[in-house]
DNA sequence: TAGGCCATCTGGTCCT
DNA sequence: AGGACCAGATGGCCTA
């Protein structure tokens, strides 16, 4: 099947047609469906918009609301496209992260389809969001890994200083996912369980993600609460 | 047919 | 004041 999102409102939805013609109106005429609006009567009620100025004509309120209407549509599509870019990261590690899943690892992805490969369908939004997130997470476990063995290594020898120290590099590499640091991205210098004055390690932030600990308590806070990967074998993850 | 996912409209709120 | 952001509502498309 194809991807229907974007190409479908792209295809029918956008344009003309929606651009002139408001749900409210469009659909019901009356009464309008449009969700919290569906009280106002819309724009075909003779009834002026309350945002609207009072000076404001029907028919300059209509623009107005057409204008609102773009502006909405654009900002959607605006994030539907960066939804995209991240998809063309993450669609890689998705299916080996589903074989790794399924029925050998016996785990199952909460938001992939149950016992479905990916493959030929595209990630949802919140498929794709949550799989970001236990990609990063694996990316700092895996530099913390790499910093340990480089440590033992060291001993005597030279290492990138960048490499042993404590601080996040800043990661331009592959999908440019970590465009600041892992604490900003995920939240979790704000994260309400840990100690005020002690900012988290990536020890900490990898421990509620993709340690491989399953039924382990879930962090409160709302960032570590988004629904996450349970693993038994995290390296295996996304193995390409 | 039910449920998931999505785009769009809409009103409210916050920010500049 | 205008724009950005957000969340609720709604209907369409698709799959199991």
């Amino acid at each position: 099947m194809q991807p229907v999102s974007s190409l479908r409102g792209i295809g029918h939805r956008e344009g003309t047609f929606y651009e002139l013609m408001p749900r409210s109106g469009m659909v019901t005429g009356v009464t309008g469906v449009g969700g919290s609006g569906s009280s106002s009567g819309g724009l075909q009620s003779p009834q002026r918009h309350p945002k609207f100025p009072r000076e404001l004509s029907l028919e300059e309120q209509q623009e107005l609301r057409r204008k609102i209407n773009s502006r909405e549509r654009k900002r959607m599509q605006d994030l539907n496209l960066a939804m995209d870019a991240l998809r063309e990261v993450m669609v890689p590690y998705s299916s080996s992260a589903t074989s790794s899943l399924g029925a050998g690892a016996g785990l199952q992805h909460p938001y992939l389809p149950l016992g479905a490969s990916p493959n030929g369908r595209r990630l949802s939004k919140i498929s794709t969001l949550v799989l970001a997130r236990n990609y990063i997470l694996l990316l700092g476990s895996s530099l913390q890994e790499m910093r340990r063995l480089l440590g033992e290594v060291s001993i005597g020898g030279t290492v990138p200083h960048l490499l042993l120290t404590r601080g996040w590099p800043l990661f331009t590499g592959p999908g440019q996912l970590l465009l600041s640091s892992p604490e900003q991205q995920l939240g979790l210098a704000q994260c309400s369980s840990l100690p005020l004055n002690s900012a988290p390690t990536p020890e900490d932030s990898v421990a509620w993600g993709s340690r491989g600990v399953t039924g382990g308590p879930l962090c409160p806070c709302r960032v570590c609460r988004v629904p996450r990967v349970v693993h038994a074998t995290p390296t295996a993850r996304f193995q390409k």
